[in-house]
RNA sequence: GGGCCGGUAGCUCAGAUGGUAGAGCAACGGACUUUUAAUCCGUAGGUCGCGGGUUCGAGUCCCGCCCGGCUCACCA
């Protein structure tokens, strides 16, 4: 690493030699805790409550660590703050105490961003802040690297957490996640929702019976959706290799395979655009039931839903950047036509393809070669419809063009047997009742391969062995994909799919 | 990919009309035995995103490029 260390990088390499010279290790092996932060505040509070603690208003003495997220030192005293994941606390140092070896350690030696762990008993300022009187201390991790920490300051009144020259650079955020999340705990609350949002997820699906699989991620062929995939090439086998765009024609193969009902949740890739709404990689749940149709689907979502916002959330009224969304079943549902018809003025399946492109040329919306009639609707229902819907709504009986997958609807041969779930303008599932009939899905692939033949390079792929999967037999079936992601970012109110995805891909900085 | 905005000290930012870079916090030295954006005195710290150009002189003007944000498009 020849990289220039800034003043007060070598100030820092300078005390960790000093540390060392006076036996002090700096990279210690362990520590034992007994206490996080917020343990040892609560069990402050209850002794004092219970009157137990001694005459001089102590407590029990306790072990806690952190990173050094404050300091204050005034002469033969310190006062500092050490975070760890649970909250921070107030530490004291005294010279009388420590003796004066051990006190110039802390005065000279320590830094914002050390891990620090201390022993010492706990008790009540005179300005009322719950504080461990040090009595012995171990560094546990020199910090080489200034973190880009804020000040902190708590509002008396409202106890409102304020951060005076906040680390806010979006990039730098994340570019160095780890700095992020060192220095802004509710950035870490962000990514442990998330996690039980997962958890939740997995729960659910256990509960009612679905098994957890695991497909391929790393593929011959790609399938399932319209996107162009990441290309790769293994060697040993000399062939071209694709990264999944989605989990569905395997998670179906499988389902003729005799799994009635299974889930996977797991990483999909899709070569494409990265905006607010859209990282490379993302996180996708595809679930399937055997002998369910898509109505029988929506109601499981419904259920689905409520739960995860039931155990991540405790509410399923929540606010979603200012706006109140109510998950409260039954969700409101909407026909494709019948809403998409209402913003045209006439019946969509009566207008010709060249009325429709009119219509969508008109409404500005660009990149229209080589779309065909499906893919029209699509548009002119995503500048028309989509963004209106607010609140949880299913649109449902999507045209055949657009859904190659999907069966054919039982009440009309023009549609489709298949919803997405809107929220707040935004996609959070998509389902159908699956297309079992072989030869009809042949010919579906067909369309497909014509579509691609016009110019459409999202168009779906002949893929001979999910055809002779299907062959053998796939039974009703009723399968929905959920974009994890965005219901994460929904549930935590976060406005960017980067603010939930830990490590969000970036252009690559020299 | 188009449009708009931005990149100045470790962090947050200021630098009218071009004159050779500043503040707060962090750091360093000093004072201070219950402070909490601690306070007080002092010090140091900058390839102004990168590369060209105009000019006696460029953080500032011009051109190109890189990176980011928002937005439109893309994205079932």
């Amino acid at each position: 690493m020849t990289e220039d260390l800034n003043q007060v990088m070598k100030v820092r390499r300078q005390k960790l030699e000093d540390l060392r010279a006076r036996g002090v290790e700096p990279f210690a092996y362990r520590f034992q805790r007994t206490h996080k932060a917020s343990e040892a505040r609560n069990l402050f509070e209850e002794r004092e409550r219970g009157g137990l603690l001694d005459a001089d208003g102590f407590g029990p003495v306790v072990r806690v660590a952190g990173r050094i997220r404050s300091f204050r030192a005034h002469g033969k005293t310190a006062f500092a703050h050490l975070e760890d994941d649970s909250a921070s606390i107030q530490i004291y140092f005294r010279k009388d105490i420590l003796g004066e070896q051990a006190f110039e350690v802390v005065l000279d030696l320590l830094d914002l961003g050390d891990w620090l762990g201390v022993e010492g008993g706990l008790f009540r300022t005179r300005m009322g802040e719950v504080t461990v009187r040090v009595a012995s201390f171990q560094v546990l991790s020199k910090s080489l690297r200034p973190l880009p920490l804020g000040k902190v300051e708590e509002d008396a009144q409202s106890g409102q957490r304020i951060v005076h020259g906040d680390f806010t650079d979006l990039e730098g955020r994340y570019r160095q996640r780890y700095a992020d999340l060192a220095v802004h705990p509710e950035v870490r609350e962000v990514f442990r929702k998330r996690a039980r949002i997962v958890s939740a997820l997995r729960e659910f699906l256990d509960e009612e019976g679905f098994l957890e699989v695991e497909t391929p991620v790393l593929q011959p062929l790609y399938g399932g959706a319209s996107a162009r995939p990441f290309v790769t090439r293994h060697h040993a086998l000399d062939r071209t290799m694709y990264l999944r765009i989605a989990d569905e024609l395997y998670l179906k193969r499988l389902v003729v395979g005799g799994f009635e009902k299974v889930y996977e949740i797991g990483k999909d890739f899709r070569n494409e655009g990265i905006d607010r709404f859209h990282n490379p990689e993302f996180t996708m749940l595809e679930f399937y039931q055997a002998l369910a149709d898509y109505q029988d689907m929506m109601e499981l979502v419904e259920r689905l839903l409520v739960r995860v916002a039931d155990r991540s959330l405790g509410t399923r009224v929540f606010h979603y950047q200012g706006e109140e969304i109510r998950l409260t079943p039954p969700f409101r549902r909407l026909r494709f036509l019948e809403a998409l018809g209402e913003a045209l003025g006439s019946d969509p399946l009566d207008l010709p393809e060249r009325e429709l492109r009119r219509r969508a040329e008109s409404l500005n919306l660009p990149e229209l070669e080589g779309a065909g009639r499906g893919k029209l609707l699509d548009k002119l229902f995503g500048a028309l419809v989509q963004e209106g819907l607010r609140q949880p709504t299913f649109v449902m009986d999507y045209p055949k063009e657009l859904s190659p997958l999907a069966k054919v609807h039982r009440q009309d041969p023009r549609l489709t047997e298949r919803f997405e779930l809107i929220i707040a303008g935004q996609e959070v599932a998509n389902a159908f009742s699956e297309l079992n009939d072989p030869l009809d899905q042949r010919r579906r692939f067909e369309e497909q391969t014509g579509l691609r033949a016009r110019g459409d390079e999202e168009a779906q792929l002949m893929d001979e062995d999910y055809l002779r999967a299907l062959e053998y037999g796939l039974p009703p079936t009723g399968g929905v994909g959920i974009g994890v992601d965005r219901l994460v970012m929904l549930l935590t109110d976060q406005p960017s799919i980067r603010d939930v995805i830990l490590f969000p891909v970036l252009r690559n900085v020299e």
